[in-house]
DNA sequence: ACCTGAACACCGTTCAAGT
DNA sequence: ACCTGAACACCGTTCAAGT
């Protein structure tokens, strides 16, 4: 199995990634996924996919109709992994839900640069919509009325793409260094600030539902 | 004097924005605003700007080494107009200066697509660092610790550029419409919208700071 | 200093053709 | 159905030259 492994590796040897059969959509998508991580939303050119690939640019074009539709694909994965990797935290209260989406969005979606800012400007999916980490409809059944479980779900869904759109300024942040000019100026860590974030959101929500106007 | 516009402007029927001089910083900037405002970030190229203006394409670059140095210029020019279009807010408590910075820089955003997640994806400026309406210094005037004055003043900036970068998201809600399957689903405007978010910020720090943890 | 003209090195994508 | 090959219609930008 070893000499036809580095037999196969051999042949093979110029282009990077050989697939046994033929071209799937999920194929595309990872190295699409692959290619947003290393170099970003900007870096990702259909050429250079399709090099990854081995194929020609336009056999990506077979699957999806437009660069916008890959990367909408793409994005949706992100987020889907996000919040597979939240499930953990179906059980708890809403607010621990709310806490624990927003640091896994965060996490997930500052890992391909560029991807967040892209998502914001396209409709919005599905899966976009399970950001938050609770429904609209978990948030009437904490005891919301029908309006205020809209506005505070789509309040938070505001701030955790607010925080995750601005991730290039809190790298400084990340590591002990000082701050860059163009850096916002916090004294604490990113995950420290998501926390202070989300409770200053809660307890204004839960303000907000004890004092209506 | 009549007589000689209407000759000039007979003359240049075909180049649309005739400056009478020569070409400058103010007027690049200017007519790209133009553009952006019109067709957006995406719509902006060097060459229509180079026509818009009635020169080379090149020409711009005599005054900007880049097309994102220009869109930075753009930027600031932007914001600066919403602090200043603030300034009747300056007297104002600091909850009330936020609120009111909050529709103006929504409003003034969303009025040139796309310059919001571009300006995203960019360092800060000293121009963008005064978006929340209030600066971290003001924050501790009004008896914040040092601390608390940064966490409180990044949190409103990352709330507020959240905000105005999902203005796509919101176009549904300006009109009386039913919603798009791809809009969030709010039942009042815009800008019962931004006042409910503030309010729970403003709700939330308040709440922070008399019980920390 | 200020601007032009031509070209370079890319893009995403259309279109017709191959298997 | 699945993929190729060549081309089109753009981009931002470099570079040398004009005035």
């Amino acid at each position: 199995v070893a000499s036809e492994r580095a037999e196969i590796e051999a042949e093979i040897d110029e282009s990077p990634r050989r697939r046994s059969t033929t071209l799937t959509r999920d194929d595309i998508i990872e190295a699409a996924r692959r290619i947003v991580a290393l170099v970003g939303v900007d870096g990702l050119t259909m050429r250079r996919l399709a090099d990854d690939l081995g194929v020609t640019p336009m056999a990506a074009y077979h699957y999806f109709t437009s660069k916008e539709q890959l990367l909408d694909a793409v994005g949706a994965l992100v987020v889907r992994e996000a919040r597979d990797a939240d499930r953990g935290a179906a059980l708890l209260s809403w607010d621990e839900r709310i806490r624990s989406n927003a640091h896994t969005t965060f996490h997930a979606l500052t890992a391909y640069p560029g991807l967040a800012t892209f998502l914001l400007d396209r409709p919005i999916s599905r899966d976009l919509r399970a950001t938050p980490g609770i429904s609209v409809e978990e948030f009437e059944q904490a005891g919301f009325s029908r309006d205020e479980a809209q506005l505070a779900h789509a309040t938070f869904h505001t701030y955790v793409f607010g925080l995750v759109s601005m991730e290039t300024r809190f790298r400084p942040l990340k590591r002990g260094r000082k701050p860059d000019s163009d850096a916002i100026l916090i004294n604490v860590g990113v995950d420290e600030f998501i926390d202070y974030g989300i409770d200053v959101l809660i307890a204004g929500i839960r303000a907000q539902r004890s004092h209506p106007s």
